[in-house]
DNA sequence: GCAGGGCATTGATATTGCGCAATGAAGCGT
DNA sequence: ACGCTTCATTGCGCAATATCAATGCCCTGC
């Protein structure tokens, strides 16, 4: 996922996923009406309702989704790795918030150009239902994660959740004397509320999987999956563990993205 | 959502939902395609893999998505109502058995006549991309609820959600001296694992509102939701309440379905 | 270097939910 | 009617988690 060159959006495409697969005139066109912007962390990408005139497609970075509750608590439904998209295709109502959880970069797409464009290209419609039907799926298995009663449970099947999600995305995984890193892009308030506990049971459970050496604790954002069998046991999936052990993930050097 | 007759299918197919709006011609290949099921309570409709060649669409009942884990515990990650639609299209891979949790009737389509109705129609292949972000947006309401860290919350949240389900959908919500009925289509186990917890918590929870007067218990799969209102702050989310109350729910004579 | 702010961690205690076992209630078949 | 099965409920002791408060750590700006 590297940006050849921001002049040559044609080549930019061509490293997105699935888009590199689309006709070359479909994705001219899409050249045509995007734009590349970049994002600070912390900054939001979209509000609900207001900005809900986008389409965004991830590049670099991690974008988290979130709910506003009406007594202002932020409340984390989900992240965006590179190659998501965000955006209510065909309905402005956008019913979550979207900010940059690390740097970010994101093609943004004016909502109704976008719209025309699937209308006309069945491989970008298709393309995109394709994706919405992988959406439900990984959603449905945080639905699972969620729903293990304990914390530590659901701490694990998030941790094994970020593997999955973060393979092939660069800086999130890595190798430390040979066993995999990833880095964690949100802090242990918003990781409460997403895993449903509070912060201070958040830290506890990391530690208590530390303590039975199942991971390593580098930093705060950082961990090192000393069991991944064990931590699949503890989330309630030994298929995800399994998933993760067999399909040999790239080991790269590690190069976190660091919360600041 | 009643059937018209089982003899004239287009006629069955204009009360479903949105597939009204499919010019005729699209609706009459469907028809040429489908197949009227009806299942009892309890029947497997789909199996993970297995008899992923299907599409689905729910015509009466209420059937349960649930997960098989490798211990052979189920795993309930969903309900589907009148209207939905399920089945991997383009991707035999079904994560997922569907298991009518009461009586019902479901139109299935062959996945590849499916497909290829999918694409020769880009009316049918909007549609499904509208249902599939609504999917979305409905799973990311779950996580919301699911995220509430006490079993009460989540409890509310569910009961809330269940009647935003099923408006318009008959036998599910009733009235009962002026308030607002609603039957739980499945029992105190599966609702634990939904909502991460035991079925001795489920039903403790229940009893907790029942002695609040926030609900009455007429029977354990048929609750009066005597204050919305304080329901939706016990979820975390006021709005899910006014949105109840404002949008003038159909008030129906009881007659809720009754599990075996 | 130093002060301040944000975050993570830790401790102590109250609350909540789990786990097990027993009881009760309703439906089903004989 | 009777027993049988399944499911919901209830009680109780214990474990997990929330809650409140305090401390420490790291980063930033001065």
């Amino acid at each position: 996922m590297v940006l050849v060159s921001t002049n040559n959006r044609a080549c930019v495409f061509g490293t997105i996923a699935d888009l590199a697969e689309l006709p070359q005139d479909v994705r001219e066109k899409l050249n045509k009406i995007c734009q590349l912007r970049p994002f600070d962390q912390g900054q939001i990408i979209a509000h609900p309702g207001e900005v809900s005139d986008l389409v965004g497609f991830v590049v670099e970075g991690i974008l988290r989704m979130q709910k506003t509750l009406p007594d202002g608590r932020q409340h984390v439904v989900g992240l965006l790795v590179p190659g998501d998209v965000f955006g209510r295709v065909f309905d402005g109502a956008m019913q979550f918030s979207i900010e940059a959880a690390t740097e970010a970069k994101v093609f943004l797409f004016p909502r109704h150009a976008f719209e025309a464009l699937l209308s006309a290209s069945p491989e970008l419609d298709r393309l995109m239902l394709l994706h919405f039907l992988n959406e439900i799926d990984r959603t449905r298995d945080w639905m699972v994660i969620l729903s293990n009663p304990k914390v530590r449970g659901r701490l694990a099947g998030f941790l094994l959740m970020l593997c999955t999600r973060f393979r092939n995305i660069d800086g999130m995984l890595g190798s430390i004397n040979g066993m995999l890193s990833v880095s964690i892009p949100i802090g242990r308030a918003d990781l409460a509320h997403l895993l449903g506990a509070r912060a201070e049971s958040i830290s506890r459970a990391f530690h208590a999987l530390a303590d039975d050496g199942v991971i390593d604790i580098i930093r705060p954002d950082l961990v090192v999956l000393r069991d991944i069998e064990e931590l699949a046991d503890e989330a309630g999936e030994p298929e995800m563990g399994e998933a993760i052990l067999t399909d040999e993930f790239p080991i790269r050097p590690i190069g976190s993205l660091r919360r600041q």
